[in-house]
DNA sequence: ATTATTGGTTCAAATAATGAACCGGTGAAC
DNA sequence: GTTCACCGGTTCATTATTTGAACCAATAAT
């Protein structure tokens, strides 16, 4: 591996529950060599992508993502285009809808909106990086996406989040086979308890799945007529969504997602 | 310089203009060896920082820039802070507001609002880079920040976009002193021809300059009173914004801006 | 059919990354 | 107030990676 993406694997760490890291905190994190890592932060920092926390001397993110994502907004406008139809979706089935796009270790939520007036909410960090192998959102990327990136994330190990995670490779491949029979993935528990979710995929200009949309919703809510409501909402929402963005829904697909309205 | 550093740098040259860049025309643009070029490049391709077009196999900007700067703006919402005053502004005085942020190589604005409504109008991309020592964001930024970062910036060659561009470190370092002692910057179509602009700095909590607020105007509309509208504005939404992010205003400025605000 | 231009690859030589040991400052414990 | 532990940061000989001139393959233009 490079020294290019070893570096940058340490913006990686950062999250809404991390947002400083410390030198040493980042030595047991990652178990590099303190003088290395040093040099990395030290590199990343000057280049305006960490800044420090002057007085706990803590790195943080810097200000130079903030012009890079608006460049690549404007360039393709993922985010924008996507909130249209999540808060629609949100809006019609009162539940906590997002859109998800891969990131190395998974998917990361880009907007996310909680329609619901229910007592009982399902809780949800946006730029999460939601695993692979847990979530719907990933399990929908990974069966409509390379099979390179499958055969990747099934090579590490696939950390259990609850009784119910999938953590053994062939199952997963059993089911992502499932999945692109049905044109939609979903998840009972796998990632935390009492929450289920269901997420389609949508495409890029190549017919590969390019980003999710998914909605995460308490188990005790669902149901079967409710189910198929939602797996409708999403197919219509991606089928909008990528002739928005100019992506082509490959041909099975589409024909699966025709036959899923019909009924 | 880092190899990091260096590959990093690549992600500078994208803008709204060129949001796509393929191998040959990074050459050009940085005369780095192509081996070393697509080396790099793909580094931070599969970091997510680029993503290729497959048609053209061109680079663009990739979707982990997008989930890092949601995280950097949940840990310091500067963004979402600033659009509040900028929108402000703009209603208030009907012309083209914008915030930026230092950058390596120059301010970057993060929000812009036209107000106006004039026929007449200043043409600003957001996530453009604006030259530190041809712009009154950029001046702002100097005179208030530290003074390695005047070196650095006199240290390189300073390009000349208008016949007005000051392109003399001695001339400029003069310039940065009566920028202090005013407490604002402006400039009379040193970046854009018919284009004027003033700017003040907004500081963070060592009472150093973290960026600045500004007003980009067609010269043809500033006069004396209309100068001193605008300062006043910038002036009191900038000692808000400073509160609002926790920043202090060094005392020496804020008696200057005081003295400002009673004429 | 030929040539120019594109993105991409190779491998010996040059250079930068690495990491164990070290430094100095801060705060807690005794 | 002395000691100790922990923090961020630095040093420098060793090691491994980066570098770049030459090369390859595919596509577009002449």
């Amino acid at each position: 591996m490079s020294t290019i993406e070893k570096a940058l694997m340490l913006l990686e760490h950062f999250s809404r529950e991390r947002p400083e890291i410390g030198l040493t905190e980042f030595k047991t994190r990652t178990s590099i060599d303190k003088g290395t890592l040093h040099r990395h932060l030290t590199a990343l920092k000057n280049s305006g992508f960490l800044e420090q926390n002057y007085l706990t001397r803590a790195y943080r993110l810097g200000p130079a993502v903030i012009r890079l994502a608006a460049v690549r907004e404007n360039t393709v406008p993922i985010v924008k285009t996507v909130q249209y139809y999540v808060d629609r979706i949100a809006d019609n089935i009162h539940e906590l809808v997002h859109a998800a796009l891969p990131q190395k270790n998974g998917m990361s939520a880009i907007y996310a909106k909680d329609g619901g007036y229910h007592g009982v909410r399902v809780n949800f960090d946006e730029a999460e990086i939601l695993p692979f192998h847990a979530t719907s959102s990933g399990l929908a990327l990974l069966a409509f996406n390379d099979d390179t990136l499958v055969a990747n994330v099934l090579s590490k190990k696939l950390v259990s989040f609850t009784d119910s995670t999938p953590t053994d490779a062939a199952d997963i491949k059993a089911n992502l086979e499932t999945i692109r029979t049905h044109g939609f993935a979903f998840t009972d528990q796998s990632y935390e308890d009492e929450v289920g979710s269901v997420a389609v995929p949508f495409f890029g200009v190549k017919g590969d799945a390019i980003g999710t949309l998914a909605i995460a919703i308490p188990v005790s809510r669902i149901n079967k007529s409710f189910h198929e409501i939602i797996i409708k909402q999403l197919i219509v929402a991606s089928t909008e969504l990528c002739r928005d963005l100019g992506g082509q829904i490959p041909t099975n697909v589409a024909t699966i997602w025709a036959a899923k309205l019909e009924v």
